[in-house]
DNA sequence: AACACACCGGCAAGCGATTGCCAAAAGTTG
DNA sequence: CAACTTTTGGCAATCGCTTGCCGGTGTGTT
């Protein structure tokens, strides 16, 4: 780097400096409050003087500056989507779809990787406070109390974790894991084993649950192992438990931890479906392609992520969003492929 | 603004207007540029000074405005990174290394999805002029001239696509190709055909010349079909018309392709690798446990997402930095899985 | 013809930080 | 102890845009 400097024009000739909204202004002979006007609030302005305002801005390529236009405003144009994981392809899905319905309302989009820790969640929270209009929390690890707090502050809509405080987008798993289960009993099994996400994930206390109420009202027996880190990796250490169950069945806290412990039997030589059978969960990119095919709980998880931001811009804008939804909840249903099959005979 | 007088607190009793530098000021009875040496320029201030101002700065729970930083400074803390696909499992590595790189030296990552356009590219880019200190750019679908142009407009980095504007990262994808290649003639194959990317990727055209080159110094005859779509869904017309070019072996653009392939191979009961071979590219999540676990190319590519941001940050920060790369080439290699076999006998 | 009322554009006060310049205080030196 | 240098903190001008308030024109209503 040897120029940088010269009189604001480089040495190329081309003045570099971005045009902003007062050289739009004194070309056109208006007030830079004019200039504000027409182009980001247009009926406030004749509309002649709009379109020769807008003419010279696109002459000139001018770009608005988002930090003037929110330190002036007080609206930042900026959502921030946290996720606990952002190669989980799980939330690839609720970041693609939030991404998109952002994009369309003209807001742009932080993505914020809280590495599943607490900390990290709450010091992003913290300095987001500041940098976006809202938030959009997905499978939070924060606790009731805490979540208050943060919805207190700032607008929040929470997927995959119910709080009386903020709107909730909820994938109903815990709904589909009784048909998992009504498919594994009409398959055979009666002992199943579920096994379980992080113990700060309020999703895996939801499908334990319910997983236990279907049970109870069946002749299947249930039991739980885990934690397990919401990996493939530790799908390993999973299927070995799992096995020390006694199980025949298995219904993993999500596809993750399903395909890993596919792989892990096919180590140890346990047939897949004829020895045990897997349930996962989410419907992942993989899901349908792994070795045997998964049976697993599918959703619009895309879907999830646009609902999150509709109800989020409501909030940030009620007379234009209508009634504010508090809840939302997605459909699930089971996708029975290749991993479930009938129990095999004791 | 109806108030920001009287002791400006809410209904609630609580006070929500956000600390400024100012409110620090008056309790700590300093003026407010004070305050803003001692938070962002340490030595600038006399030690026990600073102290008591970083103690008030806490208890108000203080967190600079972003935007006004921004402003006065002209830095915006902020880098964009550009993808053509957020889905795409190739770029979740990319971003995460990305993402812990920035977090690590204190910026905030813009994720943009380009949606594999031109247009797309070219108009974030342009707002990006604005919002971002700087740019990375992934696969870029640009022209030359238009990537020279963007790079002489603000700090860019790419990432697998050369220019002579900006600093690159290459994944060395071309130098496994002669890997595949070879791993493919030694298995006995003489006729390989490459099932190419999108037309406006870099990438697929360097990967064409690499095995072209390749294949006349060996004695194998390459043909080349395509362009595809890089999801899985474009497998099916592509594992079809490979079938018709009478190869035995196929290279795919990219590992999503290839397991779109492998899956259309199934449904029409074409044997992999007994009776073709496929190899894939950038060994993604669900490489390893599709059926057959794909052979491909595999390259540390969350590291790549990592070295990008240093190049980036050696740009804006000269003295800091070191002397910054042009060019950083990631290591490749051929990671031989299941879908390749001996060439089937004609 | 008189009055009310949009409509339209300008003025100017911020928004919350950074930073060049300056002066008072403190420390050095011969 | 005078003359200097270095530290340290304050003043005030910006950064680029938004927006409340105001007044001058044009149009519509009695």
């Amino acid at each position: 780097m040897s120029d940088t400097s010269a009189p604001s024009a480089a040495a190329d000739g081309v003045d570099h400096r971005m045009p902003t909204i007062r050289d739009i202004a004194e070309r056109a002979g208006v007030a830079t409050s004019t200039v504000s006007r027409a182009l980001s609030n247009p009926q406030r302005v004749n509309a002649r003087t709009r379109e020769r305002i807008e003419k010279i801005a696109a002459e000139l390529n001018y770009v608005p500056s988002t930090q003037a236009r929110g330190l002036s405003s007080g609206r930042t144009g900026a959502i921030a989507v946290l996720v606990p994981d952002v190669t989980n392809p799980f939330y690839f899905d609720i970041i693609r779809g939030t991404q998109n319905q952002l994009k369309a309302a003209g807001y742009t989009q932080l993505l914020v990787d809280t590495e599943e820790a607490t900390d990290v969640e709450l010091d992003a929270l913290r300095r987001l406070r500041r940098t976006s209009d809202g938030i959009i929390l997905a499978a939070s690890r924060l606790t009731d109390a805490q979540l208050a707090e943060v919805a207190g502050r700032q607008p929040l809509v929470t997927i995959n974790r119910a709080t009386a405080d903020a709107p909730t987008v909820l994938i109903d798993t815990p709904g589909a894991m009784v048909q998992a289960l009504e498919h594994l009993a009409s398959l055979g099994h009666t002992k199943v084993t579920y096994v379980g996400g992080p113990t700060s994930s309020w999703s895996t206390h939801r499908r334990w649950q319910a997983i236990q109420e279907a049970a109870s009202r069946r002749n299947i027996e249930v039991t739980r192992i885990g934690p397990y880190a919401p990996k493939t990796l530790s799908g390993a250490a999973a299927a070995d438990a799992a096995l020390g169950t006694g199980a025949t069945a298995f219904i993993a806290f999500n596809d993750l931890i399903a395909i890993g412990m596919l792989q892990r039997f096919r180590e140890r030589g346990v047939r897949v479906p004829e020895d045990v059978s897997i349930v996962g969960c989410d419907d992942i990119f993989g899901a349908d392609f792994c070795n045997p095919p998964l049976t697993t709980i599918s959703s619009p998880i895309e879907q999830a992520g646009r609902t999150a931001v509709s109800m989020l811009l409501a909030q940030l804008d009620p007379l234009h969003g209508g009634t504010p939804r508090k809840l939302a909840v997605m459909p699930t249903y089971l996708q029975v492929r290749a991993s479930t099959g009938p129990a095999k005979k004791a």
